[in-house]
DNA sequence: CGTCTTTTTGAACGTTCTCAAGGGATGTGG
DNA sequence: CCACATCCCTTGAGAACGTTCAAAAAGACG
């Protein structure tokens, strides 16, 4: 209902991204090693991983990593950066599905069905870890503990789905709002990107309106209207949600207890 | 926005199912074998997975299998009937999340997390397999294969609830029911439940409106609206969409090449 | 036959959308 | 340094889609 085009403004897939064979950083000293909200591999396991991976691969914001209905042969874990899946209709409306942050592992969907159902557009600068999605499985089936983290975040992206589902189908447009604020602020301090209730992300209007399932003047009249109720302040360089225990009462978000996050 | 109570009309978790431990059908006779749209297990998992179910459980239209909040102590398979999950809110508000039908696999969420974050309520007469919690995943590390299963299961969820995403954000009213017809259709279809464009399965229009986010009043005009437009009929013992492709160009969904389901 | 659930209809109201236009910031080329 | 283009945000106003309240009709069930 928002987008015209805007979809491609960074470089598209054609345009290769900058790509580090094995040169990069190592497992040894990955970047992830010292977030909090993660669960740190085991050591044997990390040793396998480290011994899969292919390089790093780095996009610009804008910049799509995956695009809907093509095979793509690589599946990433994000270092760092923040990326978002997006879903277009033939008629060009989009539907952003959800975010994406340091430590998500992306492509599954894909390793599994050959055929991406959505885009990945990186919305910052973004270091991804490079994975062969041929010899994915063969090898995951060797390690138990990966197969279960592999379980274990598929269905935790589900219950984020499912949020999601909630928030679209029963909440107004400034409940809406609120509650995507809160979540990515909360996904942001967990992954250490956020701390103190501020969030540094440039997202624009237009795409909180295909995030939300608003028009962009509406998205637009929202943001204010929750800006002059001091419960978000959303700008263009970042989220600031100075309350969350009272913007999650006024979305009626029912805090879920996280437990830690594994990565691959 | 739609409803009053509603849940809980047939037998609450308090009044046990109907159990019958091992005595039911064993797995040689399993009513699934016959499944054209699901992947049947190879022999060795199939014996696994005999071993280590402890039978079945009955349930009525209206019974809850889980319940929000709770930590179940089962898992299950269905054998028969179809289900749904549902979400609530605080303040009364509920969201359907999504339909299951028989293959499908339930409580993976909760097995990881240990607590529900949805419910699952029967929407017509149900036969469960049960499968223990405690011991689930320590047994699967040791089957590779049932640990791909899962996360192909769990990946094909999400994809499910992207569109449905989809749909609650990009798509209006008409748009929206006619995209759930063709899903449950098509899924029953591949069910075995469905046949020729029928699904015979009871929903009312109250379960309807808090699928798709819409009031009741509503969903009730948009429902005649499409009868009359003969792309979708849905009544309270059926749904009947009797041209398919014409159905799913109106509400431009794309096609997505299904691949063959696994289950349990 | 009475009760309960579900569906249907009318009418007023409110949220959200679309159309239309203007303004601020940033960047590029002349 | 200015002119122009682009992108993003902002505002106004009317229309459309969807909601709410209220009540009645139609089925389902014992």
């Amino acid at each position: 209902m928002a987008r015209d085009d805007d979809a491609g403004q960074g470089r598209s897939l054609a345009d290769a991204p900058q790509v580090v064979l094995n040169g990069g950083l190592r497992c040894a000293s990955c970047p992830l090693a010292d977030c909090e909200g993660l669960k740190q591999p085991a050591p044997e396991l990390l040793q396998w991983i480290s011994a899969f991976r292919q390089g790093e691969a780095r996009f610009l914001r804008g910049d799509l990593v995956f695009s809907q209905g093509t095979r793509p042969r690589h599946l990433y874990t994000i270092l760092s950066g923040v990326l978002m899946r997006t879903r277009l209709l033939e008629d060009g409306r989009r539907q952003i599905i959800n975010f994406m942050f340091p430590g998500d592992f992306i492509g599954l969907q894909a390793a599994l069905d050959g055929e991406m159902t959505h885009t990945v557009e990186a919305l910052t600068g973004a270091v991804l870890c490079m994975f062969n999605r041929e010899r994915f499985f063969d090898l995951a089936a060797q390690q138990p503990q990966l197969s279960f983290d592999l379980t274990w975040m598929a269905a935790h992206e589900e219950a984020a789905l499912e949020e999601h589902i909630v928030s679209l189908g029963q909440r107004n447009a400034r409940e809406r709002m609120t509650a995507l604020a809160v979540f990515l602020v909360q996904r942001g301090m967990e992954s250490g990107v956020a701390s103190d209730g501020l969030l540094p992300l440039t997202v624009t209007q237009g795409q909180i309106a295909d995030m939300l399932g608003l028009s962009l003047v509406h998205t637009n009249r929202t943001i204010q209207a929750l800006r002059r109720m001091g419960l978000v302040d959303w700008t263009l360089t970042g989220i600031r949600v100075p309350d969350l225990e009272a913007a999650r009462s006024f979305a009626k978000i029912d805090q879920s207890p996280n437990s830690l996050r594994p990565y691959i």
